[in-house]
DNA sequence: GTCCCGAACTGAAGCGCTTCAGTAGCGCTT
DNA sequence: AAGCGCTACTGAAGCGCTTCAGTTCGGGAC
């Protein structure tokens, strides 16, 4: 016996097959005997509704998919979490695919979503060229979560970078630090408006003369690099770091020297990824309210739903979070004339 | 303008519809100049079939479903990452659902792959009770990773978690310690057999009296509360972590009570997850094959499609990565005789 | 010229469901 | 006793596709 179906259903209790149709979702129409039979023969055939003929003749399909430019990333989980929860409960099925940062496998994906019938599409992350989403968003309502873009066709949800950066270097400068440098991270997402935010709140704090960047992509490696870049020069009192991977590398580099963290050198980072907490030392950073996007994402597709054509952009604060990777700069604390001993 | 169908693809080329099905997927039919045409309607309305009406027509849907049980953790991302290229290539959809760790959202989950007619489902770590994989998998070729399950009916694919354990210890065994203490995971997916096989070890080498376990789950703190669990008797040279995320509770732990690693103690993990490579100190783990596990995967549900019966099982062999979290007991350098200061 | 055959194409059934216009029957009113 | 409005139900159309039994036709074999 393969798979039952309304016929099957509605032969066994003895009604028509829209009756049964009905019944099984909810719809008012059976008596209270006739809906009991129903529903039991449905429960004894193991029935489960046919999704593919459902959606075709209701011409609705109420899942809506959700790319994922990466899965590994802690960043993609949390945003999963705030979105997947309100769309469930909405009645939705929330169906994942992943784009495996190629453009290409992107594109099919969007293909096969549309395929599909999804009601709505979630883009997290997208590596896809502005493009093809456009086109895309042209038949399917879209939401992009964690990349700007022009598009006003796409509702866009990003944390403001530049104002993420200036909390950063606002709170070095309140522990008192002066000489503050930054690892870039080059045209990763964000690296951009992250080094514009650090260079205009720099300048803001009158402390031009000390605006140094270096460094150059997200990886630990690179940041490497560029702590000995920056200390080739002179030993900043302390670091803005373009992301927790970046600032997890200059955390090992000032190790591998002998700085210590933060009694020689303050290390803040961005994205407050799971990293920064499971480091024997917590790193400081800056935290975007991940499930707080997720969350606002599945808002937006419904208001979507219910009929709103303008696309949304919302920039959403970012706030700091303290751990013991920043403290009072040297030179503001008693003098304790500590010299750092740089063994290489 | 909807979304174009067959028919008018069929009446702009002035055939039939069922010549346009056949040509658009690729089959003989159509002549040369007749092909070209309906390709370039079908190009030129941005035609995309309607999976619903192609999967109802068909009986198959050339999909399949992904469960994941969450999407914090690392381990699926690898697994997925040599699954899906596999059905890619072989032009398959792949759609992943979260399960959101609660039984009854993965068992929806499930409802919601039959539903829409995958015609397989590989499932990494699901929470679910085996009576409920048991059943879906009569209806749906099946297959587990990272979970062992009795069931005759799914494939399981799962690493060999006592012999890895056994490694671990083999591995401080050779480094001259004796005093091995293991941290255990409680009932977490393979924390048994960890434990059976350190104990197992232990014994094999002679140092049963030395078998010593502490702690109880898969987290940080429970792993700290079991460090000073052991230390309250006696300090160990060396620990096995139940995973990573133990062993990185261990290791903050040891650290606050001011023993060293790996000088005083030797720490090691399990999994082998990014953690285990991004901590300052790099910790030595025990490796799955996540890759080729997500990739096994794929080719066992191949072998399903073309009528194997038979439920497979795979266990795959774990390996040692040696990092700096190990080393030599201290009783077997040159004495130094550093006594740790327990601070508390 | 007839026959046959393959290439090129058509028509219609039907996948499992939803939807909607009906219909039957019953208890009320007036 | 006719009419009304309900509730409880049925029948049939049709969603967009695949599939398969046919149909048409040009041309080579004899």
């Amino acid at each position: 016996m393969s798979r039952p179906t309304l016929d099957d259903i509605a032969e066994h209790a003895g009604v028509s097959r829209a009756l049964v149709s009905m019944t099984l979702r909810g719809l008012p129409g059976a008596g209270d005997e006739t809906r009991r039979t129903i529903l039991g023969v449905a429960e004894r055939l193991g029935y489960v509704p046919n999704a593919a003929a459902r959606n075709l003749a209701s011409r609705s399909s109420k899942a809506i998919g959700v790319l994922l430019g990466e899965l590994h990333n802690p960043f993609f989980a949390d945003v999963v979490d705030g979105l997947t929860a309100p769309f469930e409960e909405a009645g939705f099925h929330v169906l994942m695919g992943t784009g495996l940062h190629r453009p290409r496998a992107e594109r099919s994906m969007l293909e096969t979503f549309r395929g599909y019938g999804m009601e709505g599409v979630v883009l997290i992350g997208p590596e896809l060229d502005e493009h093809s989403i456009q086109r895309f968003a042209m038949h399917v309502p879209t939401v992009v979560i964690g990349r700007t873009l022009r598009t006003d066709l796409v509702d866009v949800i990003v944390n403001d970078d530049r104002r993420g950066a200036s909390i950063a270097v606002q709170h070095l400068f309140d522990l008192g630090h002066r000489d503050i440098a930054h690892l870039d991270g080059g045209t990763g997402p964000g690296a951009v408006l992250r080094r514009r935010g650090y260079v205009d709140a720099m300048r803001r704090l009158g402390l031009e003369e000390h605006i140094r960047v270096a460094g150059g992509d997200f990886t630990a490696a690179r940041a490497a690099a560029g702590v000995d870049e920056l200390l080739a020069d002179r030993a900043p009192t302390a670091v803005f770091a373009a992301n927790d991977v970046v600032a997890v590398g200059a955390l090992e580099r000032f190790a591998g020297l002998g700085l210590s963290v933060p009694d020689d050198v303050s290390v803040i980072g961005y994205d407050n990824t799971s990293l920064a907490m499971q480091l024997r030392i917590g790193l400081t950073s800056i935290d975007q309210p991940r499930v707080l996007m997720g969350r606002l994402g599945a808002a937006l597709l419904r208001e979507r739903f219910e009929g709103r054509t303008l696309a949304a952009k919302h920039v959403l604060a970012p706030t700091l979070v303290r751990r013991s990777s920043t403290a009072a700069a040297p030179s503001s604390r008693s003098h304790k004339n500590r010299k750092p001993n740089v063994r290489n």
